[in-house]
DNA sequence: GCAAAAGTGTTTTCAATACACCCATGG
DNA sequence: CCATGGGTGTATTGAAAACACTTTTGC
């Protein structure tokens, strides 16, 4: 094999939530230096043993316990300075998760993820803040178009409240109430669970799921 | 370096054009077994020396003489055996130029590659097949609301009826003629070139052409 | 003047928007 | 009964879709 076409990959994953309403991306904090304190993005070498879909997935087990998540591709970063050193290629992705079984599985564990609000990313090590920067960015542009992905961050029941002011925290918007509601059910790809959300203050908000076949429900196409 | 981690990764490039309001790409047939006679998309080994992009500028310089194509991302890859022998990942980029400059060059050169209308591949090698079918795929996802895409297909000046069989021919569909204009019109990003095309037959269509800066005229956003 | 293809206007439909009042619950 | 947040209906606007006749050219 030829020295000159040897490189590199590392797999980044961007595991993105959601917490009360607000869209939330799960970042690690570097114990060793350098960049010692700041946070990372989950992310190993790929072996030329496995996909980048098994790596990212045998990334994700590492660092959180969590198994068999769907990854989507965001964007690949091959600038040859990316990092100091060795040129590594990065080929970054998208996963969604809920956030109660993340919870039940961290509880577990020694090193512990934080999630951090994707509208106050903190300082992160070597290009890991344009990385998530960028796959936040695609999340922007394809969430509001793909229903089987935001129905990966509403595995389970859930109230029209809260997705609306997940559209909100995502798209940095207000939307009408009456407006976000009717286009929802329009759509005609919820259940009427029949049951409300314990409050904490005023009215309960009915609570929905997603239907088991989206796709055949939607009209378009 | 640690073997484990050594991988070798394939730029592989998609090419289109349209000619006579189809939409085809660029294939090139293969010379030597195996797969002699079958076709190819242009490809080859990244470097640790390049970015993505210059490796794909430099194969379609070494292939069509063609420079400074600028690239957009399709996908990646990474089936352990997509390739008998060595492992090697496929990073696909999707390309556009306009037909005429390439004929100039072609002219020039003995290695001549052939334009495929994209609903006509033909047997192409290993997994080349699958990879220009998953871009086509692609460019249909986007096409239709990426306007500085569809200005790299029509760099100079075109006719409506043109531009309208591009789209029937790339969705599949018939667009009626009326409604197509009246759009195009209202997106306020086409310019009257007051001059209309040489004809064949019936009544000459006018010559449009794309106004400089299309971001500035779109009202979206 | 006729064949061939381009240009044009109106109506309908549907989705997106704008907007204000009533309802269910806990305390 | 009141504070809090959730649920609801109607009118307007704008884009997309459906649909048929006239105009320009070459021959």
């Amino acid at each position: 094999m030829n020295n000159r076409y040897i490189n590199q990959i590392e797999v980044v994953t961007n595991i993105f939530t959601v917490e009360n309403g607000k869209i939330k991306v799960l970042l690690f904090r570097k114990q060793e230096d350098p960049f010692k304190g700041y946070w990372m993005l989950p992310s190993n070498l790929l072996m030329t043993t496995e996909t980048i879909e098994e790596c990212a997935n045998a990334t994700i087990l590492e660092f959180t316990g969590l198994q068999d998540i769907h990854f989507i591709q965001s964007s690949v970063f091959s600038e040859i300075h990316r990092l100091p050193g060795a040129r590594i290629l990065a080929n970054t992705l998208i996963g969604v998760v809920d956030i109660k079984t993340v919870k039940r599985i961290f509880g577990n564990r020694e090193i512990e993820g934080t999630w951090f609000d994707i509208n106050e990313i903190p300082k992160m090590i070597y290009d890991h803040g344009t990385i998530v920067l960028d796959a936040i960015s695609h999340l922007k542009k394809i969430l509001p178009y793909d229903y089987e992905l935001i129905k990966l961050f509403y595995p389970n029941d859930f109230t029209l409240p809260e997705l609306q002011s997940t559209y909100e925290h995502l798209l940095n918007k207000k939307l009408d109430r009456r407006n976000f509601r009717k286009k929802w059910m329009n759509l005609n790809i919820l259940e009427d669970t029949m049951d409300k959300k314990d409050h904490t203050n005023g009215r309960p908000a009915k609570l929905y799921r997603f239907k088991e076949n989206i796709k055949e429900s939607i009209v378009n196409e």
